[in-house]
DNA sequence: CGCCCGCATATGTATAGTCATGAATCGGCA
DNA sequence: TGCCGATTCATGACTATACATATGCGGGCG
């Protein structure tokens, strides 16, 4: 069998198998739980070898849209829990995204051991040396996001002589750090006075705040809390096929 | 070479490779921008064919760790925006996971052509038929969410007659209709006055607004808006790899 | 000097076949 | 009848091979 005779339509032979497959199990047409073709009948039925289905098959799996039991079948999987994906964009470019112009100020800085404080936004030993930085993020001259970071020395001991003029130090840490782990909290809470002046908002008016902890290789980098007006951002997910 | 020879760790040999080289891109040790070894090389270094370095590294693209240009070779991608995966759960799995008694009452319920109002939050044409819902979900009789929610009864037709009476209209609709896409906002807003009556809070107080959209093969199915009272709830979302 | 053609090369896709693994099932034995 | 072991079978993993495709690069020609 020529891979060129059945080439129309979504690209290689693998892809359309799992184009086709996909939308028999989102449409509905088989439910969960169903038990699709063997892999023999697949091919017998697409023309192609079983390695083939077995590529598409595999990426059905990855995608979380079947489950597969050796000697049972492969069975359209029942969906547990949705998920959305979040992208998490630069605040320049959610800024500049909005048509606005981007500008930031390090309005506070200061190197400490960490404090029992620090701790519970960054899982550092005690004591552990940390730069502190808070940053405001404006989009044509208002402020935007109210940020309080800590970085790990240990983690990234040039962030102590770095002064942050350039980059923000959200974007110095993405372009220098490799992250292997994250950890997003998203909430709504009210400004404190603090925040609110910082903000320009009344006090008590609703924020959104994204506390994220990043670690490489296990160990802590960074722990930082975004306060956006909440009347000013919101966030936004796709879905992700995962089941 | 035979599979056995190199099985340890961690399971089969192209999930070895892929793990492998993840460590080395997420250590740093390949910055982005780095061109790693050759499809050829690579299978004389991993003592395997070529078939299976490219199927681990298709995985690779599909993680979105590297991009692959013929001729030219493989090379790390450079991180464009951080994603992160936010499981969105079932309500009752919410509550229930933070040992509280789950409880749901409908409080109003209607059907109707579509307003103008209505198509803000669910992209069906003018005037046609939908569900309007109500729902409050309790967590051991304290206000847990607000739910608004719109469904298409071109969609799902059989919502009409449908009483909600041992689902809620969410986990109903997940159970019965498979979608493809969906689409999430997440805000900090006020509560309304009604909504902080319904929710037990003061007016005003911050609540996490989340809206959800969602499309079945291009259809709209449902649209939905949970008020969360800000202090009870969070999103929390682990990190994707996807650069 | 510059442009274009063609070759070398690396990836992309697909095939056929082999061996391994694990689970369902059937048959035999108690 | 009930249980246990052997068989069978579908998936899982991998190899060797083949051909398609695109592209970077260098040589040749205008």
């Amino acid at each position: 069998m020529k891979p060129q005779e059945t080439e129309r339509a979504a690209g290689s032979l693998h892809q359309r198998i799992v184009a086709d497959l996909e939308s028999r199990i989102l449409s509905g047409q088989w439910p969960p739980g169903h038990r699709i073709p063997f892999e023999v009948e697949l091919s017998a039925a697409y023309g192609c070898s079983r390695m083939t289905v077995n590529k598409a098959l595999g990426r059905l799996v990855d995608a979380g849209l079947i489950e597969r039991r050796r000697k049972a079948g492969s069975f359209v999987a029942r969906p547990r829990s949705q998920a959305a994906v979040l992208d998490i964009h630069d605040i320049r470019a959610e800024v500049t995204a909005r048509g606005a112009a981007y500008r930031f100020e390090i309005v506070a800085r200061a190197r400490r051991a960490a404090t029992p404080a620090d701790r519970l936004r960054i899982d550092v030993p005690a004591g552990a040396p940390l730069i502190a930085l808070r940053t405001l993020h404006y989009a044509d001259d208002r402020p935007f996001c109210s940020e309080d970071r800590l970085i790990s020395l240990a983690a990234v001991p040039e962030a102590g002589a770095e002064p942050f003029d350039a980059l923000p130090p959200g974007a110095w840490l993405v372009a220098r750090v490799p992250w292997t782990q994250a950890e997003h909290s998203i909430a709504a809470r009210a400004a404190t006075k603090e925040q609110a002046a910082r903000l320009d908002i009344a006090p008590g008016a609703p924020c959104l705040v994204v506390e994220r902890r990043t670690w490489r290789a296990g160990e802590p980098v960074t722990g930082v809390e975004l306060a956006y007006p909440g009347a000013l951002h919101r966030l936004v997910a796709r879905f992700a096929p995962t089941g």
